[in-house]
DNA sequence: GCCAACGTTGGC
DNA sequence: GCCAACGTTGGC
């Protein structure tokens, strides 16, 4: 079962609003590249990936799981990308925040840190299991 | 098909 | 708010 990380601005769609949409979830849109796209593609329903916060806090703070494979967004004029739906799982006791990642030298692969604008990107089983254990889980 | 220009993302 | 990195676009 493969692991994702995906991010949004909390000040768009932060982790807790996640949370308030409960157990019927909602879509997570907002893909601008094909890698992204591919990311979103591979995705299965009942993976699981971390919620990360852009900008604003720069952290991993929560776990969601899919609950809707890829499907054409109607809303986007281009017709080039799609969307997943998701809803939240948990949240980590204890963010774990971008810098704590860098400094994590079994981190450093990850493509938060070498590729920082994909939005959508895979975690490893090692990579998925360090950062829940930081995270309190 | 190449590459310069432009727009967007995201860390600082 | 700035700017570096990167992806995309469009002229040639």
């Amino acid at each position: 079962m493969a692991h994702w990380l995906i991010k949004s601005e909390p000040g768009h769609w932060s982790c807790r609003d996640q949370m308030k949409a409960g157990r019927k979830g909602t879509c997570w849109n907002g893909v601008r590249n094909h890698s992204a796209k591919l990311n979103l593609m591979a995705m299965r329903v009942g993976e699981q990936a971390f919620f990360y916060h852009s900008n604003e806090g720069k952290a991993i703070v929560g776990i969601v799981e899919i609950i809707k494979p890829y499907y054409p967004d109607p809303f986007d004029p281009t017709g080039k990308f799609g969307m997943a739906d998701v809803r939240a799982v948990e949240a980590l006791k204890k963010p774990v925040s971008l810098d704590a990642i860098k400094a994590d030298p079994r981190l450093a692969k990850m493509a938060l840190v070498t590729n920082a604008r994909l939005s959508v990107q895979p975690v490893s089983e090692s990579e998925w299991d360090i950062v829940r254990a930081e995270g309190g889980l």
